[in-house]
This record gives structure tokens, sequence and C-alpha cells, in this order.
DNA sequence: CGGGGCCTTGATGCTGTTCAAATAGAGTGG
DNA sequence: CCACTCTATTTGAACAGCATCAAGGCCCCG
């Protein structure tokens, strides 16, 4: 294969997600709704099983940030604190199991909890990776590396964005021109191809690769 | 418990930080010496008892990205996972305890490693906020947000920085010319006054805290 | 006194933002 | 199914902020 082994850095946590599974409430967001606040009471903790969802965080001057994008599988709401620093909300219409921490207090066996250090170990993992890109990266290698980590979630690397573009430019800290301008710049060297303005497919792995280092 | 709750974000973790004071190994590392290394093994957890310390990670084109300054009494080498993923290196003379993770599971009661964990969500947070100031501020913002949070350690506002120019602005992701500026500007509004080019005193904590906002 | 870091300041240019406008797409009611 | 509307996206042009390049100053230490 012409792409790298290195196919995203997601690891499961079969357990966590397992035990939410069976154990969890089962309860469903529609699109755009918003599945707990900032500053909301963080006892629940929340693994998508369909959909996906972003977590922002509004600032005082109302600038938004974006914590992170979730898919099925991911845990959310894993909050440090007592209370949520970020908001989620639904990019699409999501299926979610949630269980009170307490709960798993009472069920976690050390197996569990062991999980949710993990996922919470993965979680900082993320947000240290994401400091790099902000950090370090043009605008164009933020958006290569975007899409790229997008595409690894397919072997074929076919995929649909469930984001807009400003949820993109808020993740990156760029403006939605830009993120534009630099999609249709890939595009133009051949390495992506929309077929739609959320429907892609990776044309050539390595460039993108060098590009998102 | 009636630690002292300064303007910052700062909170204690007596617990580890005291058993790694008493249980530790007592290491020393003159200023510049590397603590640990990028990949290191990082079965080691360390508790910075004097001197400061920079966390660094090398990016392959040779950019350098920095992790967090620790104080006395912060907790270091907490990684995620079996190896670092940032070096540490000492800013001035330090003296650190270590022990060694598989100690701490022998002596862990549970409240060790509630201490450990504790920690682990301290240095997530410190990192969303490094997110925050990289993606969301402008270079003077930046300045101001690092220069509060160094002087809010201490009570007066009047502190020494451990750090080069270079160091800060590898943090903030500035050049050293523009935190320079930054600086002096600063400084021009009699918003900070600098004695020598590493100390200073705030001079209007709310017009700092404005910008830093 | 001289050398070498480290820091400051100035001039110029590039990258990404801002402002503006056109185009494409999705949703809705007839 | 089509026309209409509203939002999302793309593209262009001018501008701003920070980087880069360059030169000079400060300070420590031999």
């Amino acid at each position: 294969m012409g792409y790298p082994m290195t196919r995203g850095t997601q690891r499961s946590v079969p357990t966590l997600a397992a035990v939410l599974e069976r154990f969890g409430a089962k309860m469903s967001f529609a699109k755009g709704r918003e599945i707990f606040g900032q500053d909301d009471d963080a006892d629940l903790i929340h693994c998508l099983v369909t959909g996906s969802v972003r977590t922002t965080r509004l600032m005082s001057d109302g600038r938004r940030q974006i914590g992170n994008f979730y898919y099925r599988g991911d845990v959310i709401g894993l909050e440090t604190g007592p209370v949520h620093r970020f908001a989620a909300e639904a990019l699409a219409d999501c299926t979610i199991r949630v269980v009170r921490r307490s709960t798993l207090g009472v069920l976690g066996d050390g197996e569990l909890n062991m999980a949710i250090w993990e996922a919470t170990r993965r979680e900082l993992e993320r947000t240290q990776e994401h400091l790099l890109v902000l950090g370090r990266k043009s605008a164009c290698e933020r958006v290569a590396s975007f899409l790229m980590s997008v595409a690894n979630r397919d072997a074929a690397g076919r995929v649909s964005l469930t984001m807009t573009r400003q949820d993109m430019a808020d993740y990156l800290d760029l403006t939605i021109e830009t993120v534009s301008r630099m999609v249709s710049q890939l595009q133009a060297l051949q390495i992506v191809e929309f077929t739609s303005c959320r429907d892609f497919q990776v044309k050539s792995w390595g460039e993108l690769q060098s590009l998102a280092a």
C-alpha cells in the first residue's frame, strides 16, 4: 500500500466503550443539538454509538475554540474537573450511551477505572498533538493534517466531512476563507479530490503525509 | 485545605508531592542539563524540589515546541505513554525527587493513585489552556498572559524569569523578536516594569488581566 | 579589555485576515 | 418536481500582523 503504516493514533478502549454500551442509558440527539453545555455538571460519561460530535468552548470575546471532533466509539465528557470546560454538540444525528461516574464507581473493579484512565490519557495526547499543529504549522500544513486524520478513518481514504468549514477553521485556528483556499490548493495539486464540498478522496497519501508532517 | 489560592489556576497536589519528597531518591541537575530525553523510558516520576524546568519536543524539521515550564512543587514526567513525548531540561540548578511508577504501584493505597490522577488532570487542563492561548490570542495577548501567569507565583507580582526569550518565544509560538517587542510595548504602556531583561514587576494588574483575557 | 551570548530595535516582506461579492447546495412550500 | 430562499462555500483584492533579515547594545565572565 502506498500510504504509511501510522494510520491514525486511534487505539480502542474496548472495556469502557463496551460497558457503556451495555449498561448505559441510550439517548438520541438530533443534528445541531447540545449534548452537554459548557459549565454543566460533568457527572455523566458519554459513549458515542452513532453520529459525530464536536466539543466547543466559548470565550469572553465571543471567539470559539473547538476542542475535538468525535466519532463512533469515542468516549466524550471525560472532563477533568467537576464541570464541563467544553460544550458538546451533535454534528449529525447521534445515539449515545451515558452512565453516571458514580455508577461506574460502584461497578468499578479497577478495570473500568483503568479504562477511564486510558481514555483520559488519550485525550491528553490528542490535545498535545493539537497543540503541535496549531503551534508549529502553516495554514496548508494544518489543513493537510486535518484531512489526513479524517481520511485515516477509512481504508480507501474516501470520506465525507461531517463538519462545516467554519468548524474546521475554528479547530485549526484559521479563517473559513483560508481553509477554503487551502482545500482548493490541495485539490489543484491533485493531492485530494473533492466530489462535493463535503466529500473527498485522498489521491496522494505520500504528498499529503509530507505536508502534514 | 488552606493552601494559598493565588491569582492563578494553580492548585497544589500535596499528597503526591509530599510522598515523593519523603520516599523519592534525591537527584541534582545543573542548569542546562537534561533530566530526561524525548523517547526515554517514562517509568520515573519526578518532583521538582528546587529550581525550574522546561519540557521540549523536537520536530522532524528542527522546530522546537515547549510543553510547559515547571517550578518548585510541580510534578513532571507524568507522561501518558510508556515513553516520554517531551524532554525535560533544567532551566536553573535543580533538586528533584524521583520514584519509579512501579514502586508507587506497590505503595499505592489508592490515595497515591488519586494524586497521580489529579496531577495528570492538571496537566490536561494546562495543555488545554495553552492551546487556547496559542489558538486565539494575538502576540501581545500571549506575552501578557505569560507574564501574568509567571507573576501570579508571587504575591507582590515581582519575579525573575528563569527562561530565555527564546524559550518564551517557543512556548508562545512567536519569534524572539516579537516577544521582545511586546515586552517593550507592555513596559511603554506602564503595565509592567523591567529592571533588567529578566526581572520585572507588574504595575497594572487590571490592564494586564484584560490583555490576557 | 575583549569575546560571546542574549536581548533590543529597525526595515522589509510574506502569510493569513478582512472585507466584499459571486456561486453552489440544502431545505421548503407550492 | 420546480421555484424560491437561506446558508455554506469559493474566490478576489486590499490590508495587518508577525516573521525575517540586519545591525547594534547590554551583560557576564574570562
